[in-house]
DNA sequence: CGTGTACTTGAGTGGGCTCAAGCAGGGTGG
DNA sequence: CCACCCTGCTTGAGCCCACTCAAGTACACG
């Protein structure tokens, strides 16, 4: 279950100044003179799915920029069962939880193959000291965070809202971008989002295939992206 | 429902000097001298149960130190339903979600009978400003109550544990500090938070109370506690 | 080609929901 | 003081959605 993959590098070092992402991330209050004097080792690395980018208890020693795909991130509860308490796409940036605390709170699970900007945990933290709007910045981001998982609690988990509801809700979640791609999770995983079993989230997803709702991409079923109505599964989310 | 009610000031300005939690509180890195010299507005409020603090989309005006009772953060989604995101208590500040969007997210409404500290949003935002120890605290709170989140969502919300087991989590969630007295809520509030009906919730509690995990306080059934049993509360609390 | 993992589909069960009736306590007004 | 209402709680009977258990399929990978 989530077995330690070797972390795999392959694009090397990333150019921060040619990446169309800086303005809109956390670290766009970094001057290109920063950069430049800070020498900053950041690297833009690729992880296959599955990949864990980092593990709970583990020594947090890294943020990591989106740029691609989308991962999870996983909790381990108190009697060892694991619960997905987030999932971030390409412009979030992982690890945040864990700048103070030093220790990572959750799994990061790479879903899709993600590519994302690692950021060695004491230059972010060199960073911040530094720059006092980055700091305002993170708290900014930390708080619409909590807005997101508010609206996580009563949109998605809301047991007495119908599974089928749900499923086109968290569908609608995993869009990438603005398009009708969905991202396309595991049964398992979806289930463990919702707090239903895999059975009923096939059966809900099937069902959803056989009313052209859900269609898979290209001839041979690509197991990575649904394309969805959007309009439909907006109509069946607001059911509830 | 949750219908305004005129705030009620009782006990008039507080004496921050004097004040217990003061160590403890977000304010902890304000020194004395600041206090003296910013002449702080604060008053020491008393809200009764029902009462308001702040609503949904009215311009937050303040942030909150609770010093005494319980009270509940309420989320209005899409659909206009009312979902409960978050439980405060002594020691917790309410508001902070609202410092940046200057928007209240939830309504803050007063459960038990709330002594609270306001302190109006101008004057904090100028301690944030002027002390960048403040805000450094300000982001680790924010990140400790999107922990909670997490443990909220994973223990209590989630649908394939049992009603019984997710009431027991959430009776010593509502625990009053470390000793064996319980915020009581009302059935519907409860449903709310853990996403059953009241009818549930009812089965459940009396079962409890027949079986002495639960006891009323008092001759006369207080309405504001229980008196629980953590040990045998704690037990099933494991159960899932 | 065999094995494992993920997914599909079916039949039967059960926990919690729905609907409904009844009760208790706390206000309010006569 | 009682009559009244209103809100919140209790308790019961029946039902249904999602769970459980199980068997079978599709596909990836060694």
């Amino acid at each position: 279950m989530h077995t330690p993959v070797e972390r795999v590098s392959c694009k090397g070092r990333s150019n921060c100044f040619a990446c169309n992402l800086r303005q809109t991330m956390v670290c766009a209050d970094v001057s290109l003179e920063d950069l430049v004097a800070f020498h900053v080792p950041i690297d833009d690395l690729v992880y296959p799915p599955g990949t864990a980018l980092f593990e709970t208890g583990e020594r947090a020693e890294a943020v990591f920029c989106i740029r691609h795909g989308v991962m999870k991130l996983v909790r381990q509860d108190a009697t060892g069962n694991q619960w997905i308490v987030r999932v971030l796409k390409k412009n979030d940036v992982a690890g945040l939880e864990s700048v103070f605390s030093g220790v990572n709170e959750h799994s990061g699970i790479a879903v899709s193959e993600v590519h994302a900007c690692r950021i060695p945990m004491a230059h972010f933290k060199l960073f911040i000291a530094q720059h006092a709007g980055l700091q305002r910045r993170l708290l900014e981001t930390t708080q619409q965070t909590l807005r997101e998982m508010d609206a996580w609690l009563s949109e998605l988990v809301n047991a007495n809202t119908p599974a089928r509801v749900r499923v086109a809700r968290l569908l609608l979640r995993l869009r990438v971008g603005d398009g009708d791609r969905i991202h396309r999770f595991s049964l398992k995983d979806m289930g463990t989002i919702l707090g239903v079993t895999p059975e009923t989230v096939s059966r809900v997803i099937s069902d959803f295939l056989k009313q052209d709702f859900l269609m898979h991409v290209g001839k041979v079923a690509s197991r990575r992206h649904f394309r969805g109505d959007i309009a439909a599964l907006t109509r069946i989310s607001q059911e509830g």
